[in-house]
DNA sequence: CTCGTTATGTTATTTCATAACGCTGCGGTT
DNA sequence: AACCGCAGCGTTATGAAATAACATAACGAG
């Protein structure tokens, strides 16, 4: 993150310590909750993504996956992920190859992002569509999912 | 394209002939206009794009390039595709790592595509972000660019 | 014509993502 | 308990997407 401004304060500062074992936990009620499993490479990749500042590459996961240091394989976190997105707990942003934890309450939701371009932050916001696609209803198109992300500049960088 | 599905007619035919002569003719005469260079390979590549039933990969250019069944070199293609999307003649559909020409009259618009996920065909429209942005805005964000991608099915897949 | 700039050609490498295969361990059935 | 079906994992290998770096060529203004 930062990779292009100086700010010292993160604008998503990642969990640590308490918090973030209350987040992991709330992710393993709702996988009891839905019979699902979290298993030790799910979770591991779920608090790598949590306790980051920011959007996170595969890669960087893959790094970091180890407690060791030792890397994962790769196949190992990209299952992880397609998991942690399919239960709502990531998100992927196409337009960084990155992936978030994340932020919004409930799972289901349409999730969006504003993107700074200087300091790398990515704010999740839910979006509004209600309007957005009523053309494309009427023309006969079943909308399924919609991938929203703005790229511009955060308050703390302009 | 038509990967998943087997309608014979494509959402979206691609140019030919004298269509597809006049639509490059008129991306020549925009360049002349704003003193930029549609270069043998960047009309090449607009040529690709143009011909094609649908959203084209990288690869798919690089491999289609040459009329002599030559493939070009990657950099070749990057870089007009580069030009092609700064200066509105095609987009990069980030979800699905593919590129398109552009459909929509004049340059500087806003794209937003619906993406067919049986049939791969990517329909182009005009998005309404006039309330979207409104509480980023408020909160300080300054929105630069915008990147909307719907998946479902096309009326015709349904 | 000369120089700065823009564009291209070329080689190599990096980054991102998935295929394929076999093994393990859990849950349900009898 | 023994069986079985399946979701999940480890591992090796490969495929797909994009860019770095540097040399050469074409253009356009002065």
């Amino acid at each position: 993150m930062g990779a292009e401004c100086h700010h010292t304060e993160s604008a998503q500062p990642g969990l640590e310590g308490a918090a973030l074992a209350s987040a992991v936990a709330a992710a393993q009620a709702q996988c009891e909750r839905t019979r699902e499993r979290l298993t030790p490479p799910r979770r591991r990749v779920l608090e790598l993504l949590l306790e980051s500042d920011g959007p996170m590459k595969a890669y960087d996961l893959i790094a970091a996956y180890g407690a060791d240091g030792e890397p994962a394989k790769p196949p190992t976190v990209y299952r992880a992920l397609e998991f942690l997105e399919r239960l709502g707990f990531a998100h992927r942003i196409e337009s960084l190859n990155a992936y978030v934890p994340c932020r919004m309450e409930g799972a289901g939701h349409r999730a969006a992002f504003l993107i700074c371009e200087c300091c790398g932050a990515a704010q999740e916001f839910e979006p509004d569509f209600s309007a957005q696609f009523a053309a494309a209803k009427t023309a006969g198109y079943a909308v399924r999912t919609v991938t929203l992300e703005a790229r511009g500049l955060c308050p703390a960088c302009r």
